[in-house]
DNA sequence: AGCCAGGCTACCG
DNA sequence: CGGTAGCATGGC
């Protein structure tokens, strides 16, 4: 199997992705300087969390939420009071165990220095595990790790243990973070659109 | 009207 | 170890 070719392939069939996608500007084909700060930076971070197993879309209402009540930052994410936070990521499904993740999340990252963060420091926090933690270092880190979701397994009838499958892009693929996110989101969308057909 | 979304944790055998 | 119930809302 040559993950190049399909990777040139989904490319020249649905176009540049432009992920990850923000509030203001959405996505972003070509511009890979995002995340330019801080803020942007977070707004990934929560954003990936928020989408475990949850259409993109119920995201964004979850996101301009929190928006809306100033708490797209970590230290706002602390200060809210439980129902207020509950009521804004509602839109996102499992309101009660995401709250949780975001204020786990929300206290590691006010703890971060200017460093970055090791994939099992990611790891060993509440909520996070392995497609959110290379999600997060892939997006908004821009670390060349492949990110591995059901999509991926389905797409190339792999059945192998989530690691083995990420290895097996990254020996596959030149190592440069762009690639990775532009095959990451292409596969996502090339299995949207085949969902859709099918039913 | 179901089925399922850009998963993770906890618990079971 | 590998397998799976539970978590929850909204779109199609």
């Amino acid at each position: 199997m040559d993950l190049l070719e399909s990777y040139r392939s989904l490319l020249k069939k649905h176009g540049k992705q432009g992920w990850w996608p923000l509030l203001e500007t959405g996505y972003h084909p070509n511009n890979y300087a995002i995340p330019r700060t801080d803020a942007e930076r977070f707004v990934i971070c929560i954003g990936a969390i928020l989408t475990q197993n949850t259409a993109w879309k119920n995201v964004e209402k979850a996101l301009a939420n929190l928006q809306k009540i100033k708490a797209l930052n970590a230290k706002a994410v602390l200060l809210l009071d439980d129902a207020t936070l509950k009521n804004a990521i509602k839109p996102a499904g499992y309101f009660n165990q995401k709250a949780k993740k975001l204020r786990e999340f929300a206290k590691f990252y006010l703890g971060l220095e200017d460093k970055i963060p090791s994939r099992s420091e990611f790891l060993s926090i509440w909520g996070i595990g392995r497609e959110t933690a290379d999600s997060i270092l892939l997006y908004a880190y821009k670390q060349p790790i492949f990110v591995v979701d059901a999509y991926t397994r389905r797409l190339f009838s792999l059945d192998a243990d989530y690691d083995e499958i990420r290895l097996l892009f990254e020996a596959a693929l030149p190592r440069d973070y762009r690639i990775y996110q532009e095959f990451h989101a292409l596969i996502v969308e090339e299995g949207k659109r085949s969902r859709a057909k099918t039913k």
